[in-house]
Order: C-alpha cells, then structure tokens, then sequence
DNA sequence: AACCAGGAGAGAG
DNA sequence: CTCTCTCATGGT
C-alpha cells in the first residue's frame, strides 16, 4: 500500500528518521535531565498510556509536590492514586510509583546514588527489573533517559517498524534480540535516546496516516 | 462507539 | 517458556 523505503542497517534507519524529525530531545521533563526523579515517574505512568495523559498526572503531582521520588516514598497511597487518575490503571501505578520510590529511597537515598554505584549496566538493569512493577521497557527507560546509560529501548513501535522497513524478517526477535542488535550498531548514548525517540514519533505518525485510510493500525 | 495508547504481572497450559 | 487476561482513563 505505502511502498516503504526497505534498510538493511540499523544506521541508515536511524539517520533516515534524523533527517526527517530531526533531534526530539527525550525525555521531556523540567531541569537537569541526569538523575531526574520526573523521567523515572513518567516511565512508569506512561506503561501502555498515551503521554497526553500521563502530562496531566505529572502536572498534578507537580502541583501537589509529589513530583520526586523523596515526596511519593512518603504520601499515601490515595493521595497518589487521586493525582494519577487521568494516566490509566491508577490504583496499579500508585502502588507501582510508591513501590519504587520507597525502593529507591531507601536503599541508595537518590535516584543520582542508584545510578552511580560501582555496577555495570546491566546489574543496574537487573537490580531495576526486581522491582515489582518495572518491566523492561520501563527499567531501559529510566536507565537510558535518566541514567545516560547505553541501552536501547524496545516497544511496541520498534518491533513494527523493523518489520515493516525491512530490517528485521522473521518472528525470533523478542525484546532482548532487538536490543542487542541495535546496541551492537549503536553505542552513542544521546543518538541511543534520539532513535528510540524517533521511532515513537514515526510510529504515531504511521499511525495516522493509516487511520486516515480507515486501517486500526499498520501492525 | 469501538479501539488504542511511549506495559507489566499473574495465571494457565 | 509462550499465550491470555486484567488493569482504566481519555482521545479519535
């Protein structure tokens, strides 16, 4: 229907997608992005949540000074839950979002002290991923985007994309094979935040372009 | 007015 | 290990 432009590298994809959005800058949240208990908490409210949505949660714990990591660890879990509601499957994500708080508090103080132990990426990664409540794509989020640590974030766009441009062709690629391969192609943090990034804005936009033509979507 | 959004966990087979 | 169900609001 849409003949598509086919890539053999993971590269040329991505400079493919520069060229046509340009930089996106992720993740949008106020201040110093490094260590920024804002990302982490948009990571988890954003889990299968339009980021519309998940604005408005955000402005209202920002508006209630719930917007770090110190202030959720403390208030009660309705409080949370009546901030949060217009982000979906709230009585989760408060349960979630004071879970991690309350991990993260606890155990290393800061979000800045999490990041900065003598660990390698990917015992942060397990360390996140044994937390109730953060998968994969949440723990790579906050890793990559909060943490500048050189990981690749995989979501639904991703695994689309690479079918329908060609850079994948069977069914074996799980989370983890998509992530390795595009780590073992890119290794530069910031271009790592700007590709995800650029799927996400291609998958929208490929998104409406099929809804125009009455298809749910190009999946 | 169905359908889906920058997922994850629990349960079943 | 791989499906399937559930969680729930807001926009199209």
């Amino acid at each position: 229907m849409l003949n598509m432009r086919h890539f053999k590298r993971i590269l040329d994809f991505y400079n493919y997608l520069y060229s046509k959005y340009g930089p996106q800058n992720w993740w949008p949240c106020e201040g110093e992005k490094y260590g920024n208990d804002e990302i982490a908490i948009g990571a988890i409210l954003t889990q299968n949540t339009s980021w519309k949505n998940v604005e408005k949660a955000i402005q209202r714990l920002r508006e209630r000074g719930l917007l770090s990591l110190k202030s959720i660890s403390c208030a009660d879990l309705e409080t949370i839950k009546e901030a949060i509601k217009s982000s979906g499957f709230y009585n989760q994500k408060a349960e979630r979002l004071k879970l991690f708080a309350e991990y993260i508090i606890c155990k290393h103080k800061s979000l800045r002290n999490f990041f900065e132990q003598n660990k390698s990426v990917l015992d942060l990664r397990q360390e996140l991923l044994s937390i109730k409540g953060i998968g994969k794509e949440t723990a790579d989020s906050i890793l990559l985007y909060a943490g500048f640590k050189p990981i690749f974030v995989v979501d639904k766009y991703t695994l689309r994309l690479f079918k329908l441009y060609g850079i994948i062709d069977d069914e074996k690629f799980d989370y983890e094979a998509i992530r390795l391969l595009v780590e073992s192609e890119i290794k530069d943090v910031n271009m790592l935040q700007e590709f995800h990034a650029l799927i996400v804005r291609e998958g929208k936009n490929l998104n409406k372009k099929f809804a125009n033509q009455k298809q749910t979507n190009f999946g």
